[in-house]
DNA sequence: TTCAGTACCTTGTATTGCAAGGTATTCTAA
DNA sequence: TTAGAATACCTTGCAATACAAGGTACTGAA
């Protein structure tokens, strides 16, 4: 049991890695979040990712002036930090969508050339 | 100008990090081929890939058994190394298949959700 | 006042892609 | 025969970064 810390697990996660910021500019470009419910959301989708990813990447996209973030306080546990895009941080979005779309591509055409 | 060392390209490079692999096996699974003109077929799908990347990368795919290699001879320079994908290797490349739908599945479902 | 739940954040480690640099073979042209 | 260009192989060291683990702090209920 447990065979599974191969190569596809392995690479499942590098492949989560590669989505993580351009998910979560995806993610807030239509809602405001705060750091677990976008862990959530992320999840839903099956691409997990842990806290301790999550958190120095929020900073870091604030810092690049991608997000901003408010504080908000809950009827549940200590105060929230909402996240919210920026327009710069929709700009960048829109390149993103291009990266993918331009991989998604590649993978496609690969795959299609491995039937022929 | 050159305002590109930016967000996009960094995560362009991302997402193509998390595709390598498969990429490689993928190409692989259709024809036998050496390291330049692996680099030269995603090169192709504009998946840009450096040598100092992908040969330690072969050696470590075949180290796992999931590719072999035999020499040849090439009419117009040094003998060749063509990589074989192994049927090992064909199994993993199912289970890399199935995750990069996931992926992509996952993405979709995100972008969708934002339009909402 | 203690505990559970929620939310925030930091540190240290391990992985790994890539730039740069290096070796070897073949062919062509001087 | 030797110099250079083209092709192909490979290694080293650096930098980036995701995550596990550990920590702080606020709220409400028992």
């Amino acid at each position: 049991m447990e065979t599974n810390t191969g190569i596809i697990e392995n690479n499942r996660t590098q492949m989560r890695r590669g989505v993580l910021e351009y998910s979560i500019l995806l993610i807030l470009s239509s809602s405001d979040e705060y750091a677990s419910s976008i862990i959530q959301k992320m999840k839903d989708v099956n691409i997990i990712v842990a806290e301790g990813t999550i958190y120095p990447l929020l900073i870091r996209l604030k810092k690049l002036g991608l997000l901003n973030y408010r504080w908000e306080e809950s009827t549940q546990g200590p105060p929230r930090k909402y996240y919210m895009i920026t327009d710069l941080g929709r700009e960048q979005l829109a390149g993103l969508d291009a990266a993918w779309d331009e991989l998604a591509r590649g993978i496609e055409t690969i795959r299609n050339g491995s039937k022929a």
